[in-house]
Parts: C-alpha cells; structure tokens; sequence
DNA sequence: TTGACAGGCAACCATTTGGTTGCCTATTAT
DNA sequence: ATAATAGGCAACCAAATGGTTGCCTGTCAA
C-alpha cells in the first residue's frame, strides 16, 4: 500500500499513468515521447509503477509493453478513501462548530 | 493536487489523519504521544498536511487543535481515482488477451 | 511572579529521489 | 553481415525529505 501512495506522488509517475489510461500497452519510447526527460529517467519512473503493481509489462521481441493495471488504484479507493468519506460531514460541523465557539 | 498526492505518500502523515479520524481535535502533543518521532518532526508533518488543506488548525490559548478536513481525499477520490475505475475490466481483458497471445 | 507547559524557529545531518551521461546487449531490418 | 533500433546497467549529481538537537516565546497555574 506504501508503494502505490509513493509511486502516486510523483506528478511525471502519474502522467504516465494517465498516457498508459489513454492508451493502453505502449513501449518505453512511445511513452517517452514529447517529455522533458530522457529515457533512462522515465525507465525508473516505470519500474516504480512496476514495483507498485500500477504497470504490468510484457516483453515482445526487443519491444517492452507496458499495461495499466487499475487494481491498486482501486484498493486506494475502497480501503483507504471511503474510509475518509463517512464522517466527512459530521468532521466538518465539529470543526464549524469548535470555529464558532472561538471567542466564548 | 499534488500537495495532496505528496502529504499523502509517508506512511507516517497518513497515521496522523488516522488519529485525527480516530479523535478529531488533537493538540499537537496528543498527536506526538506514543509515536517513535520528537515533537519537532511531528510539526513538520503536520506542517505539510495543513499546507494540503488536509488539517486545519486552530488556536486556543496555548494550545494548537488539529482538525482533520477529508475535503482534499474525496476530490482524490473524484477526480483521480474514479478515473481509472471505469475501464478497470476493459483494461484486464485487453492484458488478459494480449498476455494470451504471446506465443502466437 | 515565577516555574512549568505548549508550541515555534533554525541549524544541521544522512538518506532518498529524480534526474543526468556514457556505454553495453539484444533484436530487427537492409 | 551489418547497421539501426529498443532497451538495460551503472556511476554520478543536486536537491528534497525526514529526522535530529538546542534554544526561544507565549500562556497558564501555584
């Protein structure tokens, strides 16, 4: 769980993500292209998507692919967001009410 | 967004908004107590989650209450996470068949 | 009014992070 | 066979990160 929050905080780890979301089972150079860095940079932003389970990869001939995989991102969701959810409302009136009652 | 994204990627900031879920309303040294870390590195935490606009803090007297605000989780959870759930199977299937194919 | 308590500030430190360059290997196309 | 292409490995670098210690300020209680 660790490693997806690491790996998801890296704005250029996400955007990958988002090209990967965009269009599924690149190759490291598609993936490089248009970017502000050079391959070997977006090669280790890779392996930490890799070793956060967010990118599965399947090598063909010379060419690596790279797949999306959701599943992670969906965990985040359901084990970890959701918990913040219920109560969102009653977190904010306690704090509207504590505000109020500042100058008591 | 990426504030966000930043706060929420060290284990031990996402188990200060657990405390504060837990008990909404902490002061600062409620927060440190039975935490493996000094006082100081608790603020600097602290620091970055209110800087996310996930804490907000408040004055009384000479103490500092911590308030948890799950506003910037849900819109994680809205904006970013719901992205990538629709697709979710599509994008399985689609690694699934590629993955079926590699011995063609 | 004076000591204890809650917290803030700043300097410093080691490690991690995000990036680079240079070179090497494996596969494909001519 | 050979050149071009896709990617891998390793060393190196600057800046950011997560933590420490030491000391200072403001508030409350005896």
């Amino acid at each position: 769980m660790d490693d997806v929050f690491k790996a998801l905080a890296d704005a250029s780890r996400r955007s990958l993500l988002d090209r990967l979301h965009a269009k599924n089972g690149q190759t490291l150079n598609e993936l490089c292209e248009g970017l502000a860095m050079t391959r070997q940079a977006v090669t280790k932003h890779l392996v930490i998507l890799e070793e956060a389970n967010l990118v599965t990869t399947y090598r063909h001939g010379r060419e690596k692919l790279h797949y999306l995989n959701p599943v992670p991102i969906h965990q985040i969701g359901e084990r970890w967001i959701k918990k913040f959810e219920r109560g969102k409302l009653t977190a904010l009136s306690e704090l509207k009410r504590q505000l109020e009652k500042r100058d008591e």
